[in-house]
DNA sequence: TTCGAACTTGCAACGGGGTTGCAGAATATT
DNA sequence: AATATTCTGCAACCCCGTTGCAAGTTCGAA
């Protein structure tokens, strides 16, 4: 798959095999992930130092985004539209209390919020916690 | 002020000076606090983990509320409506990106958000970050 | 008011999450 | 193939939060 290599390309990083195996278990898996979920699955060929790192690096690069949780942060992918620059992340996040994951649901969109006089909204993080499909 | 022994009785918990002070930071203090504002407010009279016991019985006891942040977890006060069984707290939070301050939007609830089959939404959380009236 | 059971605190120790410095290894470029 | 640049692994470290235990405190009953 020369796709990890043309994203990680694209946002000018170098292709190392720590970068396309943590891209991949992005892609693969679909919720978002935690550093520990990585370093469960992927902690056998790297430090868990390096995993921290390309944590970071996507981050900064716009490839992934955090995930707020109620204990500990996770990453998600970052839709197309994200860059370096910019971030577009008004989607709603949906937090599974059976089976424990979280899913980003990219079609929808946080609902306008009427903020009294003098809020000045950049961002917006919604997380839902419920059951999901899956579980119900 | 027999204010906060009265709460902490309300809630069937002995009246302690550390419980007492941690109490009245949380009402003089009107924003959410993490365990090290606390801390940094309180440290030279009480233990840390005192006070890390403190914010769980608080938390358990329907007192207090997590508070999503995107860097580290924060509490502030329920509103009165909370016990042990069951917590309302479908309030909004904003975060200043300015002065660092996060507070509760007891007023503004989050709006109803369409789900599509299959989910069971519970709990909602919303935080907004932007620049808030003070440093505005 | 004293006493004892139940609860709370402080201390020490621990585990996990996340970061930094640095030397050696890998990558991209010429 | 040689070089500058970047990345990785290791060791060490700090911060957050928890647990076990002994000593201290609270509160209600006698």
């Amino acid at each position: 798959m020369d796709q990890l290599r043309e994203t990680l390309k694209v946002h000018h990083l170098r292709t190392t095999t720590c970068r396309e195996d943590v891209l991949s278990t992005f892609i693969n898996r679909k919720n978002a992930l935690s550093h520990g979920d990585l370093e469960g699955e992927l902690g056998e060929n790297y430090d868990r130092v390096t995993i921290y790192r390309t944590l970071k690096t996507f981050l900064e690069k716009g490839i992934i985004h955090k995930v707020l949780d109620d204990e500990g942060l996770r990453y998600a992918l970052c839709s197309h539209s994200c860059s370096e620059e910019k971030h577009q992340h008004d989607h709603i996040h949906f937090k599974c209390s059976a089976c424990g994951e979280t899913n980003c649901l990219e079609n929808l969109h946080i609902p306008a919020v009427q903020l009294p006089d003098g809020y000045h909204p950049e961002h917006f993080n919604l997380l839902i916690q419920g059951v999901c499909p899956k579980c119900n």
